[in-house]
DNA sequence: TTGACTTTGACTTTGTTTGACTTTCGGTTT
DNA sequence: AAACCGAAAGTCAAACAAAGTCAAAGTCAA
């Protein structure tokens, strides 16, 4: 399958650079022969903070996409707190994972504060209860990701 | 790219300088083999306020641009802060004002990182594009909230 | 045969480069 | 002075160069 092939390509030019790389959609898409969205694609479904990739990009003359990878392996204990995360989250139980890490030494008290202030109801409030819970969540994950 | 290099060279030009500088704008982009209101571009587009930087100039025979890196001082720069942020805020924005909190020394290495990751359009995901914005200015408030 | 995953391409948004035209300033000429 | 001139910088829109989005169509396994 395509998307394969191309997800394939990525982690070995990841590997070959040591776990970061920028990459030319268009220009990639021209070396393969497809389309400059399958490159989309295949970054959305696979190269996901889930799977511990960091993805970001810049439109319009120069532009590029920037891809890199957290050591998983590195701190099983974080990784431990990515999957007990799940997918919704409410501040109570956020605090409690915050004090765990502060507590383990992994972030400091401002970091703590720091966190725990952009993980509040109140930096929420404009997402409706129910969608809070899973935005909170997912900001929960990128930080953790941005740690290891 | 073009506008990154010249960017990079007013940079180092500011450095050496130690924070303020004049250049000629004809006679700058003469150097650089480029148009003149490409210089133009870059100083709206890189030297804004929200980085940090004042720019002024002086039209006319021996006319020249000046630029100047501000550095503000805690209680008043957290204050701007708040007002410059408003309600609504893209993630380029966001970078922008973090690198200018970074490069005043008011938050750390990881603290940026932790931050950007807070405010990225990944980690808002699941917020409409247009909320999203909202959404993220809210956490940056919150944040700087937690930093005072 | 349905539902999840893929592939494609038209359209959108963002960022850059260029050049024609305008404005402003300081000096010179009347 | 007032008018004029040339040397700056400013403005703006068009052309170009990426990446993003989204929905329609295709594929494949359960």
């Amino acid at each position: 399958m395509l998307a394969d092939q191309i997800a394939k390509m990525i982690e070995e030019m990841l590997e070959a650079s040591g776990g970061s790389l920028e990459l030319q959609r268009n220009e990639m898409a021209g070396r393969l022969g497809c389309v400059p969205s399958q490159i989309s694609y295949v970054l959305t479904s696979r190269f996901t903070p889930e799977r511990g990739y960091i993805v970001e990009s810049r439109r319009g003359g120069g532009g590029c996409i920037r891809i890199v990878r957290k050591q998983m392996h590195r701190d099983e204990y974080l990784m431990h707190f990515f999957y007990a995360i799940g997918s919704a989250l409410d501040e109570q139980e956020a605090r409690a994972y915050l004090q765990n890490l502060h507590g383990n030494g992994f972030i400091t008290d401002r970091e703590t504060a720091l966190i725990a202030a952009s993980l509040s109801d109140g930096a929420l409030s404009d997402v409706t209860p129910e969608g809070r819970r899973v935005v909170r969540a997912n900001i929960f994950k990128h930080i953790l990701l941005s740690l290891m």
